[in-house]
DNA sequence: CGTTAGTTTGAAGAGGCTCAAGCGAGGTGG
DNA sequence: CCACCTCGCTTGAGCCTCTTCAAACTAACG
């Protein structure tokens, strides 16, 4: 652990980006551009602002869920330990996305940071608070539990019906809608193969061998093992559950 | 389609006995017993009250959302179809749950009747409308929708990192906790051994095998095809999840 | 008592897993 | 500056689980 810098070449995006955030569900109109960044916004003076090196917890599942982050740069994910040691990752998060948002006292899941991460943290109890006003708080929270919850739905689907190719493409698909493509049609991987492994169900192996069948058929390409060009988005969205 | 009863011994729960929900997470105490369900009752001038025959649709993916489900007898499958024509299954519903709360216009799974099915629906917008003065409806929704997460999150460790037998061990724990025993311990399964494999990722020959797997070892016992006997429960637990 | 829908079992095949070894890029120390 | 080491990625071979396809069985119903 902390062994300095990992990769994705250049965080462009800022905590201001977020609102060009759209996600998940493509074709829905965004329901909330997440009116919950400018509540939090207004908790600026509590705001707490912190770096996580990569593979650095920034919380833990079961932990009390006193404060609710956002991330600023860097990309996180999300894991559930099983009690015998497997490991699911539940989701990764980038910049402008919010973390930790929970209705019970302790938090779910864990929260690892995938290279150089920086967050800012909120009391939730400081929002709570505005929420006993501001009845407009408690639907947007509402809205991204929704969201969550469909994102959830999606996944499910992926891991149920769909084999080691096709989840890859949908994997592939999602990160790009959701991260944005650099110029060039770059895609940025923040992740190992083996995070991706955990997130799809999936060993290392099979992970590296659905990226060679992909390579092969014409539809990806990798100039290093963090950046991916999607030469053929057709053939990946055929393979993918939806866009 | 249309034949008539089906299975399940006998739908013993009637609407006014979900007070006994406790779902998910075991360990956790119920963080709502679901507070939604008075101003349901509130609402019972507006309720409407319906029959569905096995395999019937009770609302489809996509459909408008503009009522809310409260079933009070029967069971019911949620499905999701990729679009070539794969199934999902999201979950399974039983008396006293509720349905169709979504945050969007439309639903976002199809529900299907797995037996003779009697539901209670409430217009949206009159909860809505309820929620404008009582600030607890919208945070009883977020905690019905939390509720959800989680069981999907549960959901996703099983398809994510269980074998066939494990994922049915957890299948069966987690419909007995929901369903509760009868006496002599036996468990009524309501759904089919295709809505099993439906929603457990696999094909409905594993789910007979693993089945047949867990007879031999003794950890249950299936007097008939829709009740089980949980002959060994330590054993289950063992092979399941968490509880 | 035949029909039908659903369940169960068998045999063969495929996709993914395990184990093992090779490769390549980055960082470190000489 | 190069050699070395380490970590993560990749590839291969064999195995095992789950799937597929096919057929037999069972129970409910007309």
């Amino acid at each position: 652990m902390r062994q300095g810098f990992g990769y994705m070449t250049i965080a462009l995006r800022t905590a201001d980006t977020f609102s060009a955030k759209c996600e998940p569900g493509a074709s829905r109109g965004t329901p909330h551009p997440s009116g919950l960044h400018e509540h939090l916004d207004r908790l600026r003076s509590f705001g707490l602002r912190q770096s996580f090196a990569r593979n650095e917890t920034i919380f833990a599942e079961g932990e009390d869920a006193k404060r609710i982050y956002r991330i600023v740069e860097g990309a996180v994910r999300l894991c559930k330990h099983t009690a015998d040691g497997r490991r699911h990752i539940v989701d990764f998060m980038f910049p402008g996305e919010l973390l930790g948002i929970v209705e019970d006292d302790e938090h779910g899941f864990t929260a690892e940071a995938l290279n150089n991460v920086v967050v800012e943290s909120f009391p939730r109890n400081r929002l709570d608070q505005i929420g006993r006003f501001d009845p407009a708080v408690g639907s947007q929270l509402r809205a991204h539990l929704y969201e969550n919850l469909l994102t959830m739905q999606m996944h499910l689907l992926v891991l149920g019906c769909q084999d080691a190719k096709e989840r890859l493409a949908s994997f592939l698909l999602r990160l790009a809608r959701r991260t944005g493509i650099q110029r060039g049609g770059l895609l940025d991987v923040a992740m190992g193969r083996q995070d991706i492994a955990d997130h799809l169900g999936l060993t290392i192996e099979t992970i590296c061998r659905a990226i060679r069948d992909l390579k092969a058929q014409g539809s990806v390409a990798t100039p290093n093992a963090h950046q991916f060009v999607l030469t053929n988005m057709p053939a990946l969205r055929a393979l993918a559950i939806a866009n």
